[in-house]
DNA sequence: TTAGTATTTTATATATTTATAAAATACTAT
DNA sequence: ATAGTATTTTATAAATATATAAAATACTAA
């Protein structure tokens, strides 16, 4: 394969890649995926239990199934939502770790991130 | 701890949570991190290894540092940027895995997220 | 000091993401 | 069919992220 051709299929992946972990990058959306971490859990029970409205969830719930990192399955007009991957559970928790080592070890963390 | 405090705690770190993710949100920064996976490297060779301006470089590296994903390190005048935790590798390694197996599994994705 | 190189910062216009509210769809039960 | 419930979609305004270009800073070497 040409070298200008396959720099052009690794900049797709890498378009692709950071698609998919957009999914990470919004707080509510986090809350979802932790939330599914065992069990499957339809839409009025998230709406509750994250404190969200549905429209708003829904919107979040759509964009994570375009993805594929949430799967649905519909049960007369209750739609069950549940993680497409379990894997994606060790990337979560990494980076979550990650997270939890730097506010221990720096408190101005949080600084850094709110000026 | 009140129930009520405890959430709020919760809510927080969900928010710290995805502030850290907004990271690999881009190609530019997941590239920037793939390309320092085992070395050091300081701006100019980026810049040149990755095809982006330095000017818009130098900002995705800011917000890197921010979020103490990156540390660097400053010889003369010229400054080495490396991943402050190759930790993130593993969760970086993951997502990809995830996007593989979907292109291969599915190779809708594309098309879903190209609409 | 001056000139030159490396990097960062700033300003700004554009693009994308998000929350909100309202409307539409899908299904169930009467 | 009608009414009721669950979910999704749409429109829109506000907030945020991004690329670009220009200016500023930091350091080196003559």
């Amino acid at each position: 394969m040409p070298k200008a051709q396959k720099k052009d299929i690794e900049k797709k992946i890498y378009e692709y890649h950071a698609e998919m972990c957009k999914v990470f990058s919004h707080p509510t959306r986090l809350e979802i995926i932790n939330t599914l971490r065992e069990n499957e859990m339809n839409v009025t029970e998230l709406s509750t239990k994250i404190g969200i409205d549905m429209g708003n969830l829904s919107q979040h719930l759509g964009m994570m199934r375009d993805r594929r990192i949430l799967v649905t399955r519909k049960k007369g007009n209750v739609v069950y939502y549940r993680l497409a991957n379990p894997k994606m559970l060790n990337a979560f928790d990494i980076l979550k770790e990650i997270l939890i080592e730097q506010i221990k070890r720096d408190g101005n963390l949080i600084d850094a991130l709110e000026e």
